[in-house]
DNA sequence: CCAGACGTTGTT
DNA sequence: GTCTGG
DNA sequence: CCAGACGTTGTT
DNA sequence: GTCTGG
């Protein structure tokens, strides 16, 4: 469906000056950032199902469509079973968030940052982030969400920040999605820093400052 | 039993 | 969706 | 050898 | 990047 209309889009392009321009919906992108669409996987009827959802968890009961909830693109590991915003889907709505490496930005000074590259210590390794998603319904649409959760920094992200994301490794998959699977205990299980030898960094820059052009230096 | 509240975390 | 307070 | 193409499908 | 047609 997705693929579908990309190739339409390309068409168009294509015969447009014989240039190829792709909407920036559709570009690879280097820095995503909260609020904007990342690719869901989800427990579907026999094979996961892949959908691009925003990235902030908005609650189901959430009422003011003016305002959504700003903070809720991570959700801690150690409080979101009991947190009202992320307990329901917590007990049903577990997805994985596929990511190829995050920037992780290391205080180095009173407003100083050096940015760093984490990625998967096998270059073609992908990593599965722990998310949970969420659907929210309005009489004029609806909408999905996602949150991405977030543990104890294992010992290469200690080095750089306080938190990181939780990992989770393949065999780890099903047991995530699997809506059956409930019980705060055996989930916990899962939600733990993963091992520093899966995980490779490298620095960013070096920038100074609030880190404001690092994106342009990235791209 | 029902009405009403309930926000969350540390990216960019 | 779920919990709390009245 | 080089220029130019190269996309997919039939739903919501 | 790779295949096809001229």
């Amino acid at each position: 469906m997705c693929g579908r209309i990309v190739a339409r889009v390309l068409k168009k392009a294509w015969t447009k000056g014989g240039r190829i321009v792709i909407p920036p919906m559709f570009r690879p992108s280097y820095n995503i950032a909260p609020t904007q669409g990342i690719v869901v996987f989800r427990a579907g009827e026999r094979e996961w199902d892949a959908s691009i959802m925003r990235w902030g968890l908005v609650p189901s009961w959430w009422k003011d469509a003016a305002e959504l909830p700003g903070q809720t693109f991570n959700a801690r590991a150690e409080t979101v079973a009991e947190k009202p915003t992320f307990r329901a889907a917590f007990k049903r709505r577990r997805c994985l968030i596929p990511c190829d490496g995050f920037y992780e930005w290391k205080a180095t000074g009173a407003k100083a940052k050096q940015p760093y590259f984490i990625h998967p210590a096998d270059p073609e390794g992908i990593f599965h982030f722990a998310g949970l998603w969420e659907l929210w319904e309005t009489a004029d649409g609806a909408m999905e969400s996602c949150t991405i959760i977030t543990t104890e920094p294992n010992t290469l992200m200690a080095g750089i920040h306080n938190r990181m994301p939780v990992i989770l490794a393949p065999e780890a998959h099903e047991e995530w999605l699997d809506p059956g699977v409930q019980g705060g205990e055996r989930l916990a299980r899962l939600l733990l820093p993963c091992d520093a030898v899966e995980m490779a960094a490298y620095k960013v820059g070096p920038v100074k400052g609030d880190g404001e052009n690092l994106i342009k230096r990235i791209i």
